[in-house]
RNA sequence: GGUCCCAUCGUCUAGCGGCUAGGACACCGGCCUCUCACGUCGGUAACACGGGUUCGAAUCCCGUUGGGACCA
């Protein structure tokens, strides 16, 4: 059996987008799993619209995403002697021929074809006799198009798709080289198949249409068509298919919005496979258990929550060190100085490790923990710093001022106490000192916030709050 | 318009002739609780429609409808 391999042939004309992650992930998998090679294409010959920045942002988010090729980056640009070559060797057998049909003319016949309610085809006007090889124009501008059996079926044997059938009078002679010369989108794509010996296809669902033309253009080549797999789309939650008014559609994007690689490829991978009741995998689970028969037929609506889910799912099982280190950048983004203390800021994270979703969420619940610029929310202040607590705020204040040890069970007590002293529920105080040392209602559990604040931090802080309360007029 | 693809809870999906149609996200309740979460227990919710085939169809076939892609 020949070995697998699959490739992944990005247009540069934009960020690498879900979509494109998807069928990158699914080549990927695929060649994993059989022991193959995976390979990356540049598919750059629309110079039009093609960018270095977007070359990057493509090669970036591979890394990123640690989608790892063997083989590649291979430039479509650095290869156009090849394309000409076969276009030449084509032109030679008449299996390809000059068109000097213009721009106009063609649009004229469509039209006309139009109005007369037949296919909008091109008529042939052009097409030789079989087995002529007609000599080049001289001084007048013309495309090469492809010879193209005008009888018959070709059939696309698709991995996910099944056995789809398309007639061959509905393929006209498709152009495989414009008048400027430069060659088309599906014979470069053909071409570099076969020299790239790709053994499986796995692309989105838009290109079946094409597949027909392209196996053509195999036995033309006199090549063995490799086998293929047409992925159903992402849709957008309109069912479109996704694009960015849906919100962010580049896998940078997410990046930096604090989601995890690992997140963004299990997310990824259920979007249209699946095995069993599985939700999570890892990569090498990924590459053990992935199959194109369990990729399904229909298109799927890419859904932000379950992503987000998918996300704090990773974010809440990280080891903290590791935790730690991937959030260090999204600190520093955010202007805050990075704790020089890694212990320390192991057990900060850990006490919000399960109450963000996304590394950006987590610095953003952080952020009374990295500075003491903090702001007491006037709402919360108003509702829980009030005279009537003030008492007992002191009574915790010296307590906490003595306490030995700083961990949670010492101040839990140190709480006890006072509140048994004051006859208070435990609410009233925990919510004001929450107020007090993080600025709002909402935090982790108030023992662990002050033992990990530390004695001075929060004596500082409670101080200020206390000050800050008139106190009762009796 | 032509060709092609698709169709199970709102969403992702399991199911590959016999299931009280399962799981996950989201949503709604209970428990836990110093707040918010996590966790946990439970709940609402789907086989697009119509014909066949079959003892029996979510499952096979054909139509209809609805979505999508490609060609322009």
């Amino acid at each position: 059996m020949s070995p697998v391999r699959t490739r992944f042939a990005p247009s540069p004309t934009g960020y690498l987008h879900i979509g494109g992650a998807r069928t990158a992930l699914f080549n990927y998998l695929f060649a994993r799993h059989h022991r193959g090679q995976f390979i990356l294409r540049i598919e750059d010959t629309d110079r039009e619209r093609s960018t270095p920045e977007a070359i990057h942002a493509i090669l970036e988010a591979m890394r990123w995403l640690r989608l790892d090729y063997d083989e590649g980056p291979f430039f479509q640009t650095a290869r156009l002697a090849l394309y000409r070559e076969r276009i030449d060797w084509l032109l030679r057998r008449g299996k390809a021929y000059p068109c000097v049909c213009t721009p106009e003319q063609l649009e004229a016949k469509r039209q006309a074809a139009l109005k007369e309610k037949r296919k909008p085809i091109y008529d042939g006007t052009c097409r030789p006799p079989e087995g002529t090889a007609p000599a080049l124009p001289h001084g007048v501008p013309y495309s090469i198009r492809f010879r193209s059996p005008r009888e018959g079926s070709t059939v696309v044997n698709d991995a996910v798709k099944g056995e789809v059938v398309f007639d061959n009078r509905e393929l006209d002679d498709l152009i495989i080289a414009r008048s400027d010369g430069t060659p088309t989108y599906n014979f470069c794509v053909v071409v570099d198949d076969i020299d790239m010996r790709v053994s499986h296809i796995i692309r989105g669902d838009d290109h079946l249409a094409n597949t027909p033309r392209q196996i053509q253009l195999y036995h033309a080549l006199e090549s063995t068509p490799p086998e293929f797999a047409h992925v159903p789309l992402i849709l957008g939650i309109d069912k479109a298919r996704l694009s960015k008014r849906h919100g962010a559609t580049s896998v940078l994007a997410y990046r930096d919005m604090g989601y995890f690689p690992e997140a963004v490829l299990n997310y990824l991978v259920r979007l249209g496979w699946s095995h069993g009741d599985q939700e999570i995998f890892s990569r090498d689970e990924l590459i053990e258990k992935f199959s194109l028969e369990s990729v399904g037929k229909s298109a799927g609506v890419f859904n932000p929550e379950k992503f987000l889910w998918v996300n704090f799912h990773y974010l809440k099982s990280r080891p903290l060190p590791q935790l730690a280190e991937d959030v260090i950048p999204f600190i520093e983004s955010k202007g805050f100085p990075v704790p020089r203390d890694r212990a320390w800021l192991e057990r900060a994270l850990g006490t919000l490790q399960e109450r963000c979703k996304t590394l950006v969420e987590l610095v953003d619940a952080a952020s009374f923990y990295l500075t003491d610029e903090i702001t007491l929310d006037s709402k919360a202040a108003k509702k829980f710093l009030t005279p009537k607590i003030l008492p007992a705020l002191h009574a915790l204040i010296d307590k906490l001022a003595r306490l030995e040890a700083f961990d949670p069970p010492a101040i839990e007590s140190a709480f006890a106490e006072v509140l048994q002293a004051f006859g208070l529920p435990i609410a009233s105080l925990a919510q004001a000192a929450r107020v007090a040392l993080t600025g709002t209602t909402v935090s982790p559990g108030i023992y662990d916030v002050i033992s990990v604040l530390g004695k001075e931090r929060t004596l500082m802080r409670l101080r200020r709050a206390a000050g800050g309360i008139a106190p009762a007029v009796s």
